[in-house]
DNA sequence: TACCTCCAATTGAATGTTCATTCGGTTTAC
DNA sequence: GTAAACCGAATGAACATTCAATTGGAGGTA
């Protein structure tokens, strides 16, 4: 009944807590959020079932720290592409070149990642000022408002429609019904700026 | 062991078919997916639990034709807001208004939408090219491209990259994080159009 | 109208399975 | 030596599904 603590940083994780989230997703990708009993997670991660409970008080505290997890990682590619000292417009390229990369090559997180949003477990919504992923990306379009490079609208919307885009572009990619070469990728990425974008 | 045909138009549905895929909406965007046992959908409804299984076979085939249910009139928007009879431009704002609005005021069919696209239930995919839905929204944008409207970019990113608009802005709206006023919607769509519309 | 027949529609208690969780005991690390 | 990490069989609850029994109503018959 003493669960280990959740650690702030994810880099000084015990070995078998990571192990046990990279098979909850992937697991959760093939079967589903349900079709995941415990005693397959366990075995895929190569752990007994009583030590899940050793680090989880419970199925939904695993679901909701993987969660977690996943978000700070997302959070981490924001942090790293939306650096303030490159031009805005280049910025916003890195920015959606990056989440979308980091979301195709994460294919198994993104698809938990979809699976939780739509889930009543994230129906108890925190606030989103709260939620720093989508805090720091209406940081970065009310820059670009500022700056003068984006029209005059809700930082929220730009936000929500650059995400969304890349999301289902990603999901696109990820479940083999389109392939996207580098140059369709530009197009998708100059479309969306030519209308976020104040003309000249 | 006689379960009831799946009729093709929706119209001479029994009544307590169409209780039992209501209830299930409604319980399944509370609850979940899973935390939806069969019972309660039962009690809800106001049916024994073996009547349930008199129309289907199974939760899985509840689900799914649950899922083709509301698929066919999402379809009956875009047929009905996609009139070839107008301008293209106009009809686009049509189509988006007319899809936002479905989804705004059917928020448990949203929640249900989204929960089953990410689901392995839909994960053995129909070919997109059998998806009625898309295949609708590819027509619509190839026509637009046709008619010199939009950039020449692949209607499925046209359709996908619009759709995830709506969806994302209806999601917005249903979860209460954000209201979007009649202003806001147009500045949306329109951002949405400068983007994807050849400049005059 | 009254009565019968037959089958689909309906019921809900019973069944068997699956699964989250527990816990007494063992191993590991320091 | 001891406390944390770990194990996995055992427990009990929740659940999908079944089925024997009941109802309802559409036709037929006199």
């Amino acid at each position: 009944m003493n669960i280990q603590l959740e650690v702030g940083s994810m880099e000084h994780m015990s070995d078998k807590k990571r192990a046990i989230f990279k098979s909850t997703m992937e697991l959760v990708r093939e079967n589903g959020f349900h079709g995941t009993p415990m005693s397959m997670v366990a075995k895929h991660a190569g752990v007994a079932a009583g030590t899940i409970y050793h680090y989880f008080e419970s199925k939904e505290h695993l679901l909701r720290e993987l969660f977690n997890y996943a978000q700070q990682q997302a959070v981490a590619v924001v942090e790293r592409e939306s650096s303030a000292t490159i031009p805005f417009k280049e910025c916003f390229f890195k920015l959606w070149t990056g989440l979308y990369t980091f979301y195709r090559d994460n294919q198994d997180m993104l698809r938990f990642f979809e699976q939780f949003v739509n889930s009543p477990y994230h129906t108890t919504m925190p606030p989103l000022a709260e939620d720093k992923f989508y805090t720091l990306l209406f940081a970065f379009f009310e820059r670009g408002i500022r700056e003068g490079e984006l029209k005059e609208v809700s930082p929220k919307i730009l936000a929500t429609l650059t995400h969304s885009s890349i999301i289902s572009m990603a999901k696109m990619t990820a479940s083999g019904r389109l392939h996207f070469d580098r140059k369709e990728l530009q197009q998708i990425q100059q479309l969306l700026w030519d209308g976020i974008a104040l003309g000249r």
